[in-house]
DNA sequence: GGTTAGACCATATAGACAGCATGTC
DNA sequence: CTATATGGTCTAACC
């Protein structure tokens, strides 16, 4: 089938054919015969790479020229930003996109005026939650990776959100893009969707073991050179000889972290010159992106064209990462699941080694077959690479063949609804009642009946959570259950502000305790770590003694003191390790001494100092509607866990290009506020800042500082041919 | 005497969403 | 209730 022949304005096969794309995809071509451009609504449980945004594109695109409105939901940040670049190009047709995720919204004035909203699921919710007007003229709903309903942690979001979305816009289209699943015509029921299902992809996938030498395709093997002694190092050599790319999956950072190691070194000596500027230049910019281990380590690696990949890594050093391989200066690398899913980073051969995984609960646990085939559906570039391979690794012959029966030949397994925990009802009914959706159990019990939970299994199983949910939400004054549920102010904030209520509960409960504990930052800093929407560190064996130490030096300082029981206190030690972190943070210490103590990864620190603002904001809220005294103090922490900075700073910090260190640099200066900076001179400003930031700095405070008077004293334009010299 | 393969033991264990209001080194 | 890869250290075997 031809783009030309389908049903959709001239515009829009005008953009696909001037784009070089004239023919349908197979799977494409089956969604358009099953209503896709009808309103019909779809459930396309495809491959990836097989075209499955596209699909989406054109019955969004349908409907925007006809005055419609769609929300493109996705499970990643990272997903949303790569969305939102793509529907972008749609700007030639007139068709505006708008992103919303918690680190990034649309520049533009407000999202109401975007045709395509791309937003995170929770982000959905959120909008949702505190009454996005615009919502209910959304008419097509894109459900992307919409398999994540399997999730146990984030899956009841995405189910309760496209429930209520439903609920409140039943006309509108639902389009769903899954991963092959055991059970799709479940899901499919569920949406009422026409289901689209096909293994067909671009590029031909041939799944094998490598076993004593070789890799074992259900029919056939290919031989693998044994030059060297390490297995993975042959594999990767096998296919950087033939041109192609690898990706190497491990099941821990540090494995990953490893195999990236004995990848570069060797590679180091066998790659030829044709891209040494470029990766050396790489492998500069990453060394640049701090002083720490991780940043030394990776840049390292990727002097070799080897890199690793994984969530300690800055947000900056992945990004760098991902260009690097996909520019092809970086030819292998080697991650945790982080690249599993989600981004599209295909290469030639996809070496899967870590086909278990460690579980606190159960051991080393194998892998879920769908797990296996999102990895494995990596391998091969469409148009690029001739095919894709996808390796998994075995020691023995028994193995070989268990590997082969487990995954290759197996299908991936049935996607379960996990709406039936508490946690997951907990947070939803009390939105439901906070925005009124329902008044009443009854209406709660119908609002239930609309998720995939219903449609798999009987609401009544969940009648006796539901009734512990709702008496510890009224116990903890968010609701009133009385002739029927209503939300009180606090449900209401606790809703909008979307922490969990236990966590709400638990700040409520701490703030009111305060006073009889010695309060401290720390004291703080561990109320927040002890909410369940803070993910604490883990707690290595070597640990617990100088946790313990610090725990006795400061014990007047907990409002929760550890639990007697031996389990109980270990959860309080990793809190307050992770509190550590966070109180660190707060008191200047440099990335790499952070890094280094607790052994974690400089993208570890960012992360949890993220989650602590948010949770730390939300206490100031319910500081501030408890009338709690400690609420400026609470404030002021948001400020310092925002910057990484203590106290003092705070005066000068928010001048824009200042951060944790210019603003150390400028206080231990002498200038402890906007008001002595004003009074510097230009040049005893540029000692402490440079010239560039120090005009700068002026300027924003109304200083007036001579035009060029920063360049001049800038060694003339040497930084700019260095510049040169580093981008190409 | 120096080197290396193999045994033994200690050690550590994936990822990432959200509020709010705008800009780090 | 469940495991295992890695890397350091030590020992035995080897040239």
């Amino acid at each position: 089938m031809k783009i030309s022949e389908i049903d959709i304005p001239d515009v829009v096969s005008a953009f696909y054919i001037n784009s070089g794309i004239t023919e349908l995809y197979p799977p494409q071509k089956t969604a358009i015969e099953a209503g896709l451009l009808e309103g019909k609504n779809i459930l396309a449980a495809v491959p990836t790479a097989s075209g499955k945004t596209m699909l989406a594109e054109l019955a969004m695109l349908k409907s925007v020229i006809s005055g419609g409105k769609c929300l493109y939901i996705v499970p990643l940040r990272a997903l949303a930003s790569e969305k939102y670049e793509r529907f972008r190009e749609f700007q030639d047709l007139g068709v505006e996109a708008g992103i919303s995720s918690g680190d990034l919204d649309s520049r533009d004035e407000w999202l109401g005026k975007k045709d395509i909203i791309v937003a995170t699921s929770e982000k959905t919710d959120s909008l949702i939650r505190n009454g996005a007007p615009w919502i209910k003229n959304i008419t097509v709903i894109v459900a992307d990776e919409i398999h994540l309903v399997d999730s146990p942690d984030r899956g009841p979001t995405l189910e309760v959100t496209l429930a209520r979305l439903m609920h409140t816009n039943p006309d509108a289209q639902i389009i769903g893009l899954s991963a092959t699943v055991g059970n799709s015509k479940d899901m499919a029921n569920w949406l009422n969707a026409q289901l689209v299902e096909s293994d067909w992809r671009p590029v031909d996938l041939r799944e094998g073991v490598f076993y004593n030498s070789a890799i074992n395709f259900i029919k056939g093997q290919r031989a693998v050179e044994s030059k060297y002694k390490d297995e993975l190092v042959n594999l990767v050599t096998d296919t950087l000889q033939e041109g192609g790319q690898c990706l190497v999956f491990e099941s821990s950072r540090r494995n990953a972290e490893a195999s990236a190691r004995r990848l570069g070194q060797v590679l180091a000596k066998k790659l030829n010159d044709e891209n040494r500027v470029e990766m050396d230049n790489l492998a500069e910019r990453i060394s640049s992106t701090g002083e720490t281990e991780t940043a030394t380590r990776l840049s390292q690696c990727v002097r070799g064209g080897a890199a690793f990949h994984h969530a300690g890594l800055t947000s900056e050093q992945r990004k760098l990462i991902e260009a690097g391989f996909r520019d092809n200066l970086i030819k292998v690398l080697s991650s945790t699941p982080t690249l599993a899913a989600g981004l599209n980073m295909p290469a030639r051969r996809v070496i899967i080694r870590g086909y278990k995984r460690y579980d606190p609960n159960y051991g080393m646990v194998p892998i879920p077959v769908l797990e296996y085939k999102q990895m494995a559906g990596r391998a091969g570039r469409p148009q690029l690479d001739p095919y894709g391979e996808s390796v998994l690794i075995a020691r023995s012959f028994e193995e070989l063949q268990v590997l082969q029966d487990q995954y290759i030949l197996n299908d991936p397994e049935e996607i379960w609804s996990k709406l039936g925990s508490e946690t997951a009802l907990r947070t939803h009914i009390l939105s439901a009642v906070s925005t009124r959706l329902v008044e009443s159990r009854d209406e709660l019990m119908d609002f239930l009946g609309l998720t995939f939970y219903a449609h798999q299994q009987e609401t009544w199983k969940l009648a006796a959570i539901v009734d512990e949910v709702i008496s510890f939400l009224d116990e903890n004054k968010m609701l009133l259950d009385t002739q029927g549920l209503y939300p009180t102010e606090l449900g209401e904030l606790v809703s909008r502000l979307y922490i969990d209520p236990m966590s709400a509960s638990i700040m409520v409960d701490g703030l009111g305790r305060l006073d009889a504990v010695k309060t401290s930052e720390l004291t703080m800093l561990h109320l927040i770590s002890s909410t369940p929407d803070m993910r604490s560190l883990f707690l290595r064996s070597g640990d617990y003694g100088w946790l313990n130490d610090i725990v006795s030096e400061h014990c007047d300082e907990f409002v929760q003191p550890g639990g007697q029981e031996s389990r109980e206190y270990e959860w309080f030690l990793s809190d307050v390790k992770t509190a550590l972190v966070l109180r660190d943070w707060i008191s200047e210490q440099g990335e790499d001494e952070i890094t280094s103590r607790f052994n974690i990864g400089p993208g570890d620190i960012r992360a949890q100092a993220d989650t602590a603002q948010w949770l730390m904001h939300s206490m100031a809220r319910i500081g501030t509607h408890l009338d709690s005294e400690y609420t400026d103090f609470v404030r002021e922490l948001v400020e310092r866990i925002s910057y990484g900075a203590a106290r003092e700073l705070l005066p000068i910090i928010k001048l824009r290009d200042i951060g944790r260190v210019r603003a150390r640099k400028l206080y231990n200066a002498g200038y402890h506020d906007l008001d002595a900076i004003r009074n510097v001179g230009f040049d005893t400003l540029t000692k402490i800042l440079g010239p560039k930031i120090a005009a700068n700095t002026l300027r924003q405070l109304g200083v007036h500082v001579e035009e060029g008077a920063d360049a001049t004293n800038t060694p003339a334009g040497k930084g700019k041919i260095q510049k040169n010299l580093i981008d190409f």
